[in-house]
DNA sequence: TTGAAAGCGTTACCAG
DNA sequence: CTGGTAACGCTTTCAA
């Protein structure tokens, strides 16, 4: 029997209407009712109820926030930013694990609808998925976070992948490796990896390198997963001398699989990562990786969703954030001996 | 203008019950009607309104999770097992991060309140804080992750810290160290933190070693904590040749700062973790140790309050989870010759 | 500055 | 098996 705003209309004396408005700071309520109605709240244990408001005003101060695993800490950074912004803004948000899985992503939605949120941020697993394209023709904004920007009408917040795999790939050609492999996320789970991967190919081929298919291998975007795959690629001949991986927890897997057969990092194979994880400067090797904006990417998605919310932002906005090539020690020269 | 079981209703001329009814799964409509009823949706692409049904029911068919830090793998994982649990119960989860601050545990709590949570699962900072007590008294029922029970009245699921603690710091002692110091998390911000450092002094003391105070040190539970309180660590004679870490991040941390030193890990100093993150065993040296189930705390966690809502639990209940030393290279014999 | 009353979109009880 | 209708707890005109 939690008490209603009736309750304590009715301590108060007054009308509902009144306790409503104190309670929604309305400036047009007498000091002293509104001190009156403010004790009989006291009084009464009274707890709004956001339910009923939601209802009322159509508005449930909630939006939601679909990531593919919580676990990773760049979507905890993320969701850390989106949260952090939210709140700022009076908001809550109801939270969703997609394991990498569209058909999840797009239960999730339904039920965030049905709930009534008021937007989404979302990081799926493949932008050009059907349930993307109803979500989009629904009124329900929503904005992505990572992902490619195929669709030129839908909102997201995202890096350069391309280029940034292009990059750091190129390192590894001024490193003078030749022989270079790439373990990549499995492209139906991450459309990041599949674009990687391009970028991996087209700086390949600018410089003259052949691309080989067996020395690209999808797997999980985790330490197991690298692991895995790299126990593969050590198999390929001639030998690769530069690994090129879709994340930093397959490039740490990958490292425990190379420590573990006796060769070293970066002297006889090079490993490059991608996100820049905080962990990545503390292993051993540091990691050399793609640093991208976890953090900022949240609260850039939240507040460009919010902008939309509040109409300040109309057609379909694409925010590149910048990324950055940081260089530390797991990558190094090609040895000329083995070469 | 998203259309109401009214709209529906029309369409398929039956009454707004009706359709309530085979929204609901009532099985006592009739085949046809049913049908006409679906396809009545359809038609108008209706979309449940879950608010008005809250409002109604009283039921948010949500729960609320607060922990300190996602971007925490522990955190991450036990969010993870309680999503999944939640999820398969048909519920949702609204998230918190309270940044390890009791006042933004008890803000959240509010904010859960008025959107008619029907529990919450957290962490808290300090389970003895005011705030606590008064939820106590509220009749919205929550489970405690990872706390410590002071209170045996209250709901939790948690590990035995104080004997996980003291079993890993006499796994130094027999290997030697009697110079041990340990980096603890600020006590104000976790109550798991001190009655660690109460097992790190108790094994001490019942091995007949003195404590120092200047041996042990409050600092952030991250990477950056562990690599600042280590390095103060490092000034202190006679020098410690063990340190018991309060979580994984701070002794990566501070393994960071003994290499930059020049130092070799376990030969001139052994490190000790907490927590056992996956990226433990990845680590170099790979970090002995306590493992706790993270994912399994979360869906116990979330069990048991499910089992409260359901009215299968009664009382308070304390569930002790098990946890498990790891033994693996960050810490080895004590030098005797630096002794 | 305040009150009365009509919604908001469901559910659930009571009839039929 | 189906319909009518009063809640659920709040907001928001419209009047006073």
């Amino acid at each position: 029997m939690p008490s209603t705003i009736r309750d304590v209309a009715k301590i108060a004396e007054v009308s509902v209407a009144t306790v409503s408005r104190v309670l929604n700071r309305s400036a047009t309520v007498k000091e002293g009712t509104r001190q009156r109605v403010l004790k009989a709240i006291e009084e009464c244990g009274f707890t709004y109820n956001a339910i009923a408001r939601s209802l009322s005003t159509r508005k449930s101060v909630t939006i939601g926030v679909i990531v593919p695993a919580i676990t990773n800490p760049v979507f905890a950074q993320s969701t850390k930013g989106i949260q952090d912004f939210a709140n700022s803004c009076g908001y809550s948000i109801i939270l969703g694990n997609s394991d990498y899985s569209s058909k999840m992503e797009d239960q999730l939605v339904e039920v965030f609808k049905e709930k009534r949120v008021e937007g989404i941020v979302l990081t799926c697993s493949d932008i050009r998925h059907e349930y993307i394209q109803r979500l989009k023709h629904s009124k329900l904004p929503f904005v992505l976070l990572y992902n490619i920007p195929f669709d030129k009408e839908l909102n997201l917040v995202t890096i350069d992948n391309y280029k940034a795999a292009y990059e750091i790939v190129e390192h590894l050609i001024h490193l003078g490796h030749r022989r270079i492999g790439m373990i990549a996320g499995y492209f139906n789970m991450s459309d990041r990896s599949l674009v990687r991967s391009q970028g991996f190919k087209a700086c390949l081929n600018e410089h003259g390198i052949s691309f080989q298919q067996r020395d690209l291998i999808e797997t999980d975007l985790t330490f197991e997963g690298g692991k895995r795959a790299m126990k593969t690629l050590l198999e390929v001949t001639p030998p690769l001398t530069g690994i090129f991986c879709s994340n930093d927890f397959i490039g740490m897997g990958a490292i425990k699989t190379i420590r573990e057969k006796g060769l070293r990092i970066p002297g006889d194979i090079s490993i490059a990562g991608f996100d820049d994880i905080e962990m990545a400067s503390y292993f051993y090797p540091e990691l050399t990786t793609i640093h991208q904006p976890a953090y900022q990417m949240g609260v850039k998605g939240a507040e460009l969703l919010f902008k939309i919310l509040s109409g300040e932002v109309e057609g379909p906005r694409q925010i590149i954030l910048d990324h950055s090539l940081i260089v530390r020690n797991s990558c190094g020269p090609v040895n000329q001996l083995k070469q």
